[in-house]
DNA sequence: CGTTGTTTTGCAACAGCGTTGCTTTTATGT
DNA sequence: ACATAAAAGCAACGCTGTTGCAAAACAACG
């Protein structure tokens, strides 16, 4: 089980054109392991003293650069990321669902069953990408 | 026209129970007189050698503990803020509309006759907030 | 399996953002 | 105009994210 994860994520990393490190296979298996969205801070918390500050953030960076994982916007100014679907590649993210932060255990998730409503915009704008978070009480918490 | 709007921050301030003060009345002519959101770095700019870092800080947390304006998520991880509507007062926020951000000018608006569309999240969620961001392109910039 | 060239990591230092404590200045209400 | 309460200024700090460079790890190839 953990080594079938050890699997995966290689070839995820493989599949986008990542080289296999030990910091980017322990990285993407928090994102394998914990449905939820992780920020910069968890991950530190969680392998601080295994890999400096630094990789991480590179890491993280890459991670969005190839198309693994999305940045998600949060009103209290820090960066959270989750993983993206297969339809993500280098380049080209197309996360169209939403996102729900919850205040209680303020864990953030991806509602990939709920699409992004389309809007209406006044004559004039062009719409290039949608961002919904949407925040309340998850399932585990109510 | 300038004493008009002296006139109108003044009396907005006093009508959410803030004290009138130089650098208050500086800060919302800023939002009054540009549609438009603004970051705590565009004030500074404007008038960092009025005020202290540290003051546009503290005015503009009053401001939103007030109900004067509210903040906009943004995925640079830069809080912008946005001059409320009437409905919004001390503690309880209404901004019911959508932002739009603009790839080209970096201005963000707020789109006061698009309402946010609703959504319905699997069962389980609990709804509090909704916050809707779309980026493109402007009016201005097309 | 070892060598070589490239990529990644760790370390140190730095810049920017936002906060806090304390003192001085400014506003408010009587 | 005065006393009291609030806000502004100053200094310092912590946290987040970035950059340059040297050491280490990875990938490809013979």
């Amino acid at each position: 089980m953990a080594t079938a994860r050890q699997k995966e994520s290689v070839e995820l990393l493989k599949a986008h054109g990542l080289s296999v490190t030990g910091g980017r296979k322990d990285i993407l298996n928090l994102f394998l392991s914990r449905k939820g969205a992780l920020a910069h801070a968890d991950i530190e918390k969680k392998l601080g003293t295994l890999y400096d500050r630094v990789t991480i953030y590179r890491t993280l960076q890459s991670f969005v650069d190839k198309g693994l994982i999305h940045s998600i916007p949060t009103k209290d100014n820090s960066i959270r990321y989750a993983l993206c679907k297969d339809e993500c590649a280098s380049g080209h993210h197309h996360d169209h669902h939403i996102h729900f932060v919850c205040k209680r255990c303020n864990h953030t998730y991806c509602l990939d069953e709920v699409a992004t409503p389309s809007v209406k915009l006044p004559k004039g704008y062009t719409v290039n990408q949608v961002e919904m978070v949407v925040s309340g009480v998850c399932q585990s918490c109510q």
